[in-house]
Parts: C-alpha cells; structure tokens; sequence
DNA sequence: GATGAATGAGCCTTCATTCAT
DNA sequence: CATGAATGAAGGCTCATTCAT
C-alpha cells in the first residue's frame, strides 16, 4: 500500500510481499494440517483433507509451503517452539532443590503427555526412518535440549555443594526419565485414552525426586 | 453364489487344508513382510514388494492375511514372542541383587536397541494413531508385562527383606526407564546412526542399578 | 499351466512370464496411444486418454511401459519399424537408373507424407528440446538412415561407371530432399488438409530426378 | 456488461489508453515469451515463468493476450517479421547468376539453423496438430513466401534469358531444399548439438547453386 | 490353493486463469 | 491498469485389492 512513494520509479518492484507470506493464511493453513496430521498421521493425511480442513484451495497450500513434507517439518517446529516456550522457565527460581526439581518435572510432563505432543512425538517417530533429519531435528531440539538444559541446572548445584553427580548429562537424563517412568511410553503406544491426571503425575514425579536425591544428595558430613 | 453346489457339503468332508493355513507359507509370507516393513515402515511398504520379497504371488498374501493391516499386526505379533523369549530368563537365577538387575538390564536394553526393535518400535507407534488396537496389544504384551515381571521379581525381593520398596510397579517402571536412560530415545528418533556400544550400556545400566539401589536398598536395620 | 511338470519341486518359479508381456494387450495400448499421440500431440495427450482409447485401465498402462514418455518412444519405434519395412526394397533390382531413383522417390515420398508419419515427425520435432535423444535416435534410424542406404545405392553405380559423384553423402541427401521438394514442409506445418496426390507426387520425383542426373549422370565420353 | 455505463461514451472521448495497448509493455512481456517458449516449448513453458521473465504479474499477461496461446501466436509472428527483414535484400543486385544465388542461400542457411529459428520452428511444427491455423500461418508468411519471392527473381532470369525453367515455383522450392540439404533436419530434430559451420553451409550451397544450374541454366544457342 | 494381470480410487503436484485490492 | 494470491481442474503415477485362470 504506502510502499509506493510518490518518489518510486516506474520499474515495478516485484512483489510487494514474498509468495506465500501472509502470516494470517500461513497460521491458517498450518492449523489446518495441525488438525488433520494429528488425527491420521502423516502418511494417511492428505493435502486434500489439510486444504479443506484449512480452508483453503490445495493450490494455497503449496504457495505457502513446498511440498506435504516441508508443510509437515513447519507445522512440527511451529508447536515445539511452542511447546519450548512454557517448560524451562522457573527452574532455578526456587532455592529448594526437592521443591525445584519437582515443580520443573510436573510441568515438563503435563506438557509432554498432551494430546497434541504425543501427536507430534507419534508422527515424527513414524516417519524417522524415511525422514532421518526430521527425527534428528526433533530429538535434537525437543528432548536432548531439555536434557542439557537440566544438566547445567545441575552442574550450578553441584558448583553450590548442593549436589554430588559425576556425570550431570548422564544425571539430567535419568531424572527425566524417572519423571515420565509408566506415563510417556504408554501414551506413546495410544495404550491409554486420556492422559494421566495432575495427581498421578505428582506422584511419579514425586518418586522420580526422591530417587534422585536418594542417589545425588549431598549427604551431610559428619553423618 | 455357487458355493455350495449340490455335490459339495456345506463342510467339505476332507478339506484338503483351511485357507491360508499351510504354516510354512505363512511363514514365509511373514518374512517378506519383516524385511519390507522394518526398511521402509507401514504406508511405504507395498504389498507387491512384500510379495515379491517373500516369493508368493500378491494373491495369495491375501489367502493367508485379510489386509495390509492384519499382516502386520501378525508380524508385529510373531516378533514380540519372539523378543519375549530372550529377556526374562535368568532373572531369579543369580542369588547377588545388583548383579541380577545388571545383568537383566544389560541383556534387555541390548535387544531394545537393536536396528529391528526401534523400527518396529518406530512403525508400531507410528500408526498407533489410527490403529489403537495395536499400539495397546503391543504395549500390554510388551513393555507393560516386562514391567510386571520385574514388579513380580522386586515382589519376592521385598518379602525376602532385600528390599524396601512400596509401590513395586511403579518402581519396576522406575528401573526400566533408568536402564535405558539416554539410549533409547535418541534410536526411536532415529537421531543416531547405530545403537549404543555394549560398553555405553553397561555404563548406563551399571549407573541404573546404583541408583535403584541407592533409593530402595534395605538399609541395615540399627541404622 | 503345462508348465509345472511333475517333476517340478515346490520352489515357486518366479513369473511364468514377464509382467506386462502380454503382446496381445501391449498392441492395443500402442493402438490406444497411437490413436490419442496422432490426435492431440504429447504434452496434450494424458494417460487417462490413452487408456480409455486403450480400452484399458490407467494402471495397466503403467504395467505394461515405465511411465508416458516410454509409451510414447515405444510407440515411435513401432510406427517406425512398421515403415521402414516398406520403403527400401526394390531399389537396386531395376536396371535403368532414372526408373529405380523415380520408382523408389515415389515410394518414399508416399511413405513421409501420410496423416501418421506427419503426425510423428511433427511430435518427435515438437518434444525434441526436451527428449533431444529420442529426436537424435529418430533421425538416425530414419531419413539418416534412409541417406545412408542410397548413397550405398550410388556408390555401386559409381562403381559401375554410370554416375560421376564426388560426395555420394551428399548427393543422396540432395536426392532425398529434392524429392519432397514442396510436398513435405506444408504438410509438417499442417498448411495443407490433405497428402499430395499421387500425381503430384510423380511430378516432383520426376523432376528431382531429372535434376539429380543433369548433374550426375556420367556423360558419354566424347561429348 | 458494464461496458458501457452511462458517464461513459461507447467511445471514450479520452480514452487514456486502449487495454494491453502500452508497446513497451507489450514487447517486454514478448522479450518474456520469447525467452520462456523458447527455453521451454510451449506446453512446458508456464505463464508465470514468462511474467517472471518479463517482469511482469502474471494478471498483466492477460491484459495483453487472451490467453497463453495468443501470446504465443504474437510472438511467432513478431519474430517471423524480424526474420523476414534480413533475408531478400541483395538477392537482384548481383548481376552473376551463380554469386547471387550463392550469396542469398548462405544467408538463408544461417537464419534457419540457428538456435532460435530451430526452436521456434520445433514448437511451430509441435503445435500444428493442435492449433492448424498458426502452423499455415507460419508456412505461408515464412518458407512459402520465401519460395515465391524466389520464384519471382526466377522468373526475371528466365525472362532475361538467363534460365530455362518450366516451372520456377518448384524450381524456387529445390533450390531451396538443395541449399539446406543434410543441415537443417539434423537440426530439427535436435540430433546435432550445434549449428553447422559457415564453411559446411558454402559447401552445400555451392552443391546446391552447382545443380541447380546444371539443371536450368541456359546452355548456348549453338550446342 | 496359487497366481499375477488388471483395476480404479486416490495421491501429490502443477498451472492457466480470475479477481479483489 | 497492475498486481499476485487464490483457485480448482487436471495431470501423471501408485498401490491395495480382486478375480479369471
């Protein structure tokens, strides 16, 4: 629109906008795929379905995105950064370490056994043997990263005689495991129809901090 | 229509054999279909490869198998057994606690990452979506009844006063997940290139026990 | 059926015969795809046209010929095999030379101008930016070819003392393309309805050849 | 419809500008057709390779040209004037019969072989099945008129005593298939990568100019 | 029962054309 | 008049499934 000025040649500037860029129709489309590769996966979902599902022609979605795949690999990284987002906030915030460490695992596997997580986490999974980068990007971005996350969480606690972990990386990764221990694998099997309730994952959780303290607590030296 | 002509019984007195039913044949039909699904997963696996990789013509994969989908929950089913069989073995044998659940550590996380496990592990949770069914018996039959038994063993382990441990399931789970901590997700994703040296699972394992130990040993008592 | 004798073990043979070699059934796609190639040209040819002309399924075409480009050079060699046949017989038997050139011009000439060698020649010319092999091999087996075969043909009468030519390479060429003086290029334009008579026919080979040997007929020595 | 409103006379007093009528804009959309068909041919050259090529949004096509066809046709004939332009200049003003002819083959020769005329003569000729009209037109104002002009300048020769033709509008024909013969087939059908050498295009046309008049020109009274 | 040629629905993708801005 | 995002028909191709032999 006011990108004419009046001082603008008569040599068109092409595109006014890049193809493909409106944010609003872009959005739309990927809720649109959001909603159809959650309920079929990615193979049994069909740009036919995405386009009606988003409302738009089939044509559109390819002015927005390449081809099924890169439609995919934008909606997957759209909802990690999400996802991403809400989880590694108040983790240093509390000088309780039982306290910290419990807050952070309840909300990290809240996030993590939503519907749409578990979605996302069954689809990339079925498609990482075709689509290894794919699998790759989200294992390296979603899990691994939370796990680094955590280790220098722990290494500062160790750094604070807080903590006794040789190996933190090794540590950080057992404590999330110890978080989600009987509540991810089944929902990841669709084994179970609604995910586990707040009161269960506190209980895990619970288990998974105490174990983990049970193991890495410095224990006072005099004994 | 025609079948049942008038010189045929309604139950044929001497069926030469039920259809579908030479076992040979269908074994052999299930490893065509092993090495086409585990290499390129459910959707992209074409019967047609699947017929041709086990020598028996398309028509007769539907002799024996209804669908696409039953031949693979056959196979899916055929493999678990057979997983099953090589786990559990030795688990009360060794009379040392921490040596036992090392030793039944290492040997499971071993099969679990092997190149076929993740990828039906890959295919069965990628269509767990649209085949629910799946996705539970596999689970239910596999890691859920791996969990029991090591619920039961822990079971015996407490009334014999090794251990001190309330919620036996839960910490069965606990100990799977510790074992594998670290190993398994980066295979599911597919974010490794081959599984984890027999050396890194030791370590992991060795890691696993200690602190399993460390939270449900039995103390001695006057402590 | 006969072809599993008694004597054959259990071990399936693999394809009793090769899939889509049903001779019978690839002629009448070749037909279908005659009829529709002939009628619109490549690109505006689709495969669901062919196949309805075919009488055949769309998927059947796929059986028979890799994808739509083969079906159309499969074509290509059909129709040009089936010409080549007509063209280059009797072209040494006649003893006078002006008979054999005129009788062979004629024949030739009849061949190049009918409705379907015109349609091929204009799409093979048409697709030849992009397949430049298929133009290449069509050229060479056919007028590179047919060159070739009369400057044999004008060799022996050099050798015989009836011509006098330097460069019988060139001279068949000049044959060739004065034969078709005027008769070829309107039809290749489709600036004309209908082949050329067999009159005109006769009167531009007449005086193609009348010129051919003004120039290279061997003039008695005395003159 | 609304055409004509009422405000508006049927012809507008002062109408800014007829639609499409801007020449700069016409032919830099035809320098776009230009590139894109020739590159491409025409079925695989898209409207919005040639907006990009000439700048241009893909709706300003469409103010120009009907339709995709349309454009084509202006294109061809645009160039077809260009081309016409450099051929039939010098061809009387040489008063040796043999130079002139010479001079005006090779020039000839050279337009025709080269990569543009080849390749509009390769889409003109694909096209013809569907789209006749274009294919006469071409013909006609092209090679056709090209022959008659040289039939005329036969005729003078003729008149003049320099020739002795019956018929100069198939004489005009084989000179001029003479002059390209064995070069411009290969080239139609894409079969040589390259344009044949100034010097090969002598050699052919001084065969050509050879027969031809060893053929039609006037031998001495007295012989 | 075994075969594999045939089917045809359906998939992803392209592109000439339109139309609101 | 210019723009280019949007459309939707159509294209080439695949593949689970059927059925005559």
């Amino acid at each position: 629109m006011s990108e004419a000025p009046a001082t603008m040649p008569t040599m068109p500037r092409r595109r006014r906008r890049a193809a493909g860029a409106d944010p609003d129709k872009r959005r739309q489309i990927l809720d649109g795929a959001h909603e159809i590769f959650i309920a079929r996966g990615f193979d049994a979902a069909s740009m036919s379905d995405i386009a009606a599902a988003a409302n738009v022609s089939k044509g559109t979605l390819y002015v927005y995105f390449e081809d099924k795949e890169h439609l995919f690999v934008a909606l997957i990284e759209r909802e990690r950064e999400a996802q991403k987002r809400g989880a590694f906030e108040a983790l240093d915030e509390d000088p309780d370490l039982a306290h910290a460490l419990t807050n952070f695992g309840e909300r990290l596997i809240r996030l993590l056994v939503s519907e749409f997580a578990m979605s996302a986490h069954r689809i990339v999974i079925g498609v990482a043997e075709r689509m290894p980068d794919l699998g790759r990007e989200f294992y390296e971005n979603g899990p691994m990263q939370g796990a680094q996350r955590i280790a220098g969480y722990l290494d500062r606690k160790v750094a604070a005689g807080q903590l006794a972990i040789d190996d933190t990386a090794l540590a950080a990764m057992q404590f999330l495991d110890l978080c989600q221990s009987g509540l991810l694998r089944p929902r990841l099997f669709n084994a179970v129809r609604k995910p586990p309730s707040d009161a269960e994952i506190s209980r895990v959780v619970a288990a998974a901090v105490e174990m983990f303290l049970a193991r890495y607590a410095k224990r006072p030296a005099g004994r």
